[in-house]
DNA sequence: CGCGGATTTGAATAGTATCAATACAGGTGG
DNA sequence: CCACCTGTATTGATACTATTCAAATCCGCG
């Protein structure tokens, strides 16, 4: 399998010959010469956290797949108050598709490095290719159960069990030593602020960091310094969650 | 345009030519053999309000078309809190596409008619016509953004806002007096009771029922028999929205 | 070392939930 | 036709959770 693969190699653009993420994002349904097409216009570009990628009601200029860490996805309104409607992670592919303008902005939420292509380079792919459209139904029907998931939990948990949820999201999205049923000692960084982690439980930072003073006490969590976390036991955080 | 329509019609199916919103949903992208050949294994199905149409975590074993009325979809936690996480409106087409299981409760929330097809019957023609796929994803995304901007309602507004919110939705949504712009004297009847109303909030019914009292003192909203509502000025309710 | 942003902790308050009682509407049967 | 019953909605009193406002602590960094 591997070897085959490789046998053509020779046709596979430099740049993505590298790409950890090609065969799982949406380039994965491309033929080698569609991805030779579209690499002609794809560049590796850095954020670093904080920075705003899009912002709500501007237009849609082009798209990008999440070669490594976090994006939020955030709306406010006008007297100020912030929510945070999702979070995306590699490879997943950010911007509104067959939208002029953006509904959301789009910031990085940890340092990250995005593949980015000109909106119009990945939509006349589509027409070319349906297969890729089907990969992106797939990606946004996924989007859409995480959405609603995260309905349950913002519109019928607790703090305490808001707090718990999202540390078990993040431990079970970006931890490189979580591997499927493995439960014990996850070590990673939030990717979040206080203030992020707030805005995506609807809740304020001073009740975010009262409920992780709680699971650390309880033994749920160890915090060292800075947003350094440890899981001793996943089950434990997850029984939390409601 | 009509009369260009009407000299197909022979080959429109019986049942179909009829179809109110044929053109707006998923058959919309059929041709009309395709309609011809789906519409072999279509029925209509009736559901009064409150009875389940397939249950969470349950094999998806059909696909329909909401003819009329309102769906809503919901998931429960163990001990029994629920949420609604989604309302749905014809011509939109229910059921979780490319999955084995359901991930929500779909129930009638209002009396509907649906137009049932076997899972098996439609995923053959999407394959034949990536037509409908594209449909599907620019429905998908629809609800995405729906969802994300419903939770902004949940994690970040008062109970005031939120039942002002759930009004201006209904209002704009299933009412046919409401056509675009039309801001004045809105009548329609509510399609939810207010358990389901506070399950879709985030609130309990009593709170819901003071925000519904305070509206209507505030003479934003006429509440008669029953769940007849009019809203003399839409303006005025979007306002309270925050 | 000292500054500024991020986080934690504390005390008082506000907003919703909870519990309990009452009112209302629609349907049933005498 | 009315009394009754049931499910639904409203209203009231109280409890509790999370917010608000305020202050202290921690951390990275010039």
């Amino acid at each position: 399998m591997e070897e085959r693969l490789d046998v053509h190699n020779s046709s596979i653009p430099k740049l993505c010959r590298s790409c950890e993420v090609r065969h799982r994002g949406i380039c994965g349904a491309l033929k080698p010469e569609e991805l030779l097409e579209l690499s002609k216009y794809t560049r590796r570009v850095d954020y670093p956290a904080g920075k705003e990628i899009s912002g709500d009601s501007e237009d849609v200029v082009s798209y990008s797949t999440i070669m490594h860490g976090v994006v939020k996805l955030s709306k406010m309104l006008e007297d100020g108050r912030q929510q945070v409607v999702g979070l995306q992670f590699a490879p997943d592919l950010i911007g509104r598709m067959f939208s002029i303008k953006n509904h959301f902005t789009a910031e990085a939420a940890s340092n990250i490095q995005l593949c980015k292509m000109p909106k119009a380079a990945l939509e006349r792919l589509i027409k070319k290719n349906p297969e890729i459209e089907h990969k992106l139904l797939e990606q946004t029907l996924r989007e859409l159960d995480e959405a609603r998931e995260w309905m349950v939990t913002l519109g019928r948990k607790t703090a305490a069990e808001k707090v718990a949820c999202f540390l078990y999201l993040i431990a079970t999205h970006i931890d490189p030593t979580y591997i499927d049923g493995n439960l014990e000692n996850l070590t990673f960084e939030l990717p979040l602020t206080r203030a992020d982690i707030a805005d995506f439980l609807g809740l304020t930072i001073e009740t975010v960091s009262r409920q992780f003073t709680k699971l650390r006490t309880d033994g749920i969590i160890e915090i060292s310094v800075g947003r350094n976390i440890c899981v001793p036991d996943l089950a434990k955080l997850k029984e939390r969650c409601g």
